[in-house]
DNA sequence: CTCGGTGCAAAATGTTTGCAAGTAC
DNA sequence: GTACTTGCAAACATTTTGCACCGAG
């Protein structure tokens, strides 16, 4: 592993330990697996790619371990019109466009989005987690 | 049915007509229900509603025909970060408060966003066809 | 050693499909 | 009369749960 490699691992434990989840290798290659993952994978397509790092895992373990890292905010769930809950390694602002068709996500910037505030009748009520712009459409592919 | 309704029924037909969709009594049934709605309702919701007015209406119906009113743009779909498709009657542009524990949808509206331009890369390969704030976090009654 | 995590299997939930009978046009 | 719709049931896809065994701390 690089050095960045090595970094990322030690921030990946430290807030294992803050959140009190216990280190395992099926935990890590799924952390793994996923950081600077651009894809939006669901589960399903985690699950493929961390057995080939760990043959045997189940996808229970895979499932259960995102839906944990969601929850102590190691990954961010992502909004979607599909069936399956896809997820996100989610590091720094950015913005979706989703196919309607075939689900496909495409990250874009939108530095202007930087002036947005949330309104008062919201703020005032919940506490606001993340903040995103969602397009939706027909991608290249679909037309 | 008030003078409004009456009207709103006739762009209805105007719309299914267009969309060579038959009128039949239930689909008019699943669009009164919506119209109007502001609680992003899943099929199993307009299903229990619908079925007041139409007792022996089946499940599958109901989610057929939201369905199809998605695809002709009767309805819109909501993003979601549960595991159940939503619906909007979808009048005009408005944005969302998401809450990550009970998946309770807010309305809100931001006029400044009337100045968001679809950025070029996006708009150069894809067609745009809905914009919206989506913000996530938990809501009073969940926290 | 202890408690949380894993893997397997079963159950639950939600969505989609096939088809005969019914109905809008 | 024809083609689209409906209702029912079965098939599918995906997520969640229960539990005995295992392994990190």
């Amino acid at each position: 592993m690089d050095k960045q490699g090595k970094e990322a691992e030690d921030i990946f434990v430290q807030r294992c330990r803050s959140s009190g989840l216990r280190l395992t290798p099926q935990r890590l290659a799924v952390y793994e697996s996923l950081s600077g993952d651009k894809s939006h994978p669901s589960a399903e397509k985690v699950f493929r790619k961390v057995r080939k790092m760990i043959p045997n895992i189940s996808f229970d373990t895979v499932n259960r371990t995102l839906l944990s890292f969601v929850s102590c905010g190691i990954l961010k769930a992502v909004e979607s019109y599909g069936r399956v809950k896809r997820f996100d390694p989610g590091l720094g602002e950015h913005h979706h466009f989703q196919c309607l068709k075939c689900g496909k996500i495409i990250d874009f910037e939108y530095p202007d989005f930087a002036s947005f505030r949330v309104p008062e009748t919201i703020r005032r009520k919940f506490v606001v987690m993340g903040r995103r712009i969602v397009l939706t459409g027909i991608c290249d592919s679909c037309r």
